[in-house]
RNA sequence: GGUGGCGUGGCCGAGAGGCGAGGCAGCGGCCUGCAAAGCCGUCCACACGGGUUCGAAUCCCGUCGCCACCUCCA
């Protein structure tokens, strides 16, 4: 078994060999806490939630970190006007982030570091630039400091640019930097700017630029050599390559492939907040239920830009309908029977190679829905060891994907008193229509199905037992 | 100007030289008192023009269209 995985840097896809047998440190570009998130956040967690638990399922040791930069120019700007500190919204807007992921199944990394808690690493990284020759004080005496990216001659490998061919940004303030592609390391306190954001340093108190707290967080927890860095795909520059640049300049090994997630769009375009198209996670969660939006997200490959219009979601929906349906009914049917248990919890070989093969994931479902179909046939055929062996692959396949819809974190109580109440009365009305149909008076029957479908709840008639859901 | 990506059936969405991915929607059948669910079948697509090849959605050349990044971005 070998893990593939197409790394930007390479621009390959390539095979994933850890660092240490058996191990994986992952870290992940999270969110700059500034303001609430949309759905291309809760993609790009989504995606290395799902390779996190791919590379678990495949018996690796995954420590997965992902950062939450909680200091940064708009959070100070978008604090300002109001009378909430800066580290109040950072952390309203993180719980936020934290909300929307844990709505959407996406486990817990194994930690979330805040940049405001490695600021000593970051100067430790700093200085080290400084002293190497890569870094500089602003000449302008500002208490600045700027990576020197001439001194760096493999500057613009991650995104193969090369810095005389960029063009320079338009709105950009050379201040005190040497070449316009030089950025901020360390960012001098500024006298409109509050004391609880700054922080004393060898160049003057300040605050750290955009980029470092990622090389220092993630050397920190997971070495000065790691495994896999991933991010959105917009992040490759210049986040990424300032990341790779600094952390190289300054002797660290860094990450040994580079992963990159599609970006969402909405009806063809980019969300933005100038064309007031963006959708963000609270309303998103709320169009259907989470279950079906994580099946949305996810069944895209994860490096394939994904746009998003309306009835997408009634399609994933749809698809999972078929996946529930099938597990509903094949763990009704072996109830009492000598399969009742869970059985094998196995994936397909076609799954596991699909999964193996860059996180591929339409097909590791398109393995899943065949087996739900043969699944749905050996019931037909009361085939129960076929049935009760393919409930154990879709179980698995869903499981590792997180929308298994009867594992404990999608499925709903039942024991709420309200629903207590409703599946009293609507036994009682399946009673009722039991006992009209015997009597063959089937208008009476459709009479009490209809009224339940008005209700949003179907029915269906088994040779058995009447049994019922409710419309999701 | 530089870097990278995309164009697949009514819709979504994989694949990357030959054996029709899968899902959704539609249609026909089986099952059912009728449904629902399920099963079986059906709907034989790859922007366009050339070329290579026994064979091209896939490789090559060209054309058209769309998108992203080039210091705010997941």
């Amino acid at each position: 078994m070998t893990i593939r995985l197409y790394d930007t840097k390479a621009q390959a896809l390539t095979d994933f060999v850890p660092l240490v047998p058996g191990k994986v440190g992952l870290y992940v570009c999270g969110p700059t806490v500034q303001s609430s998130p949309h759905i291309g956040h809760l993609r790009s967690a989504l995606v290395y939630d799902l390779w996190r638990r791919w590379l678990g399922y495949r018996g690796f040791d995954v420590t997965l970190v992902r950062n939450v930069t909680d200091i940064d120019d708009k959070i100070l700007v978008n604090a300002a006007g109001s009378t909430e500190q800066w580290w109040a919204l950072a952390y309203r807007y993180e719980l936020e982030f934290t909300r929307a992921y844990q709505r959407l199944g996406i486990l817990a990394p194994s930690y979330e570091p805040r940049a405001t808690a490695s600021i000593t690493q970051m100067q430790e990284i700093i200085a080290r630039l400084i002293e190497r020759g890569h870094a500089y004080p602003a000449d302008d005496g500002s208490g600045d400091v700027y990576f020197d990216t001439a001194s760096w001659p493999a500057y613009g490998e991650l995104t193969r640019q090369r810095p005389a061919d960029m063009v320079a940004a338009a709105d950009a303030d050379p201040r005190g930097k040497r070449a316009p592609q030089d950025f901020a390391l360390w960012k001098a306190t500024k006298a409109d700017e509050p004391e609880s954001a700054s922080w004393p340093s060898p160049w003057g108190a300040g605050r750290p630029g955009w980029h470092i707290e990622c090389s220092a967080m993630s050397s920190r927890y997971l070495g000065a050599h790691f495994d896999i860095h991933g991010g959105g795909l917009d992040l490759r520059f210049p986040h990424h390559e300032n990341e790779i640049a600094q952390s190289t300049a300054a002797g660290d090994a860094f990450a040994n492939y580079w992963v990159h997630n599609g970006l969402v769009n909405v009806n063809g375009q980019k969300m933005s907040k100038s064309l007031g198209n963006s959708i963000y996670a609270a309303e998103f969660l709320d169009l259907a239920r989470p279950l079906a939006i994580r099946y949305y997200l996810a069944a895209a490959h994860y490096r394939s830009t994904i746009d998003y219009h309306d009835g997408a979601l009634d399609e994933a929906d749809a698809a999972l309908e078929r996946i529930e349906g099938f597990l509903v009914r094949v763990t009704r049917r072996l109830a009492d029977t000598r399969f009742a248990g869970s059985g094998a919890q196995v994936v397909p070989q076609e799954f596991a190679e699909a999964m193996d093969d860059d996180l591929s994931i339409p097909q590791a479902l398109a393995v899943l829905h065949d087996r739900v179909r043969a699944g749905n046939a050996a019931l037909d055929g009361e085939d129960l060891a076929m049935a009760a062996q393919l409930r154990g692959e879709v179980s698995a396949m869903a499981e590792v994907l997180g929308i298994d819809p009867l594992a404990p974190e999608w499925r709903q109580s039942a024991q709420a008193p309200t629903d207590r109440a409703l599946t009293a009365l609507v036994e009682r009305l399946i009673a009722d229509r039991e006992q009209a149909r015997s009597d063959r008076d089937f208008v009476a029957a459709d009479r009490i199905r209809d009224e339940l479908a008005e209700a949003g709840i179907t029915l269906e008639d088994s040779p058995t037992a009447t049994h019922w859901s409710i419309e999701q």
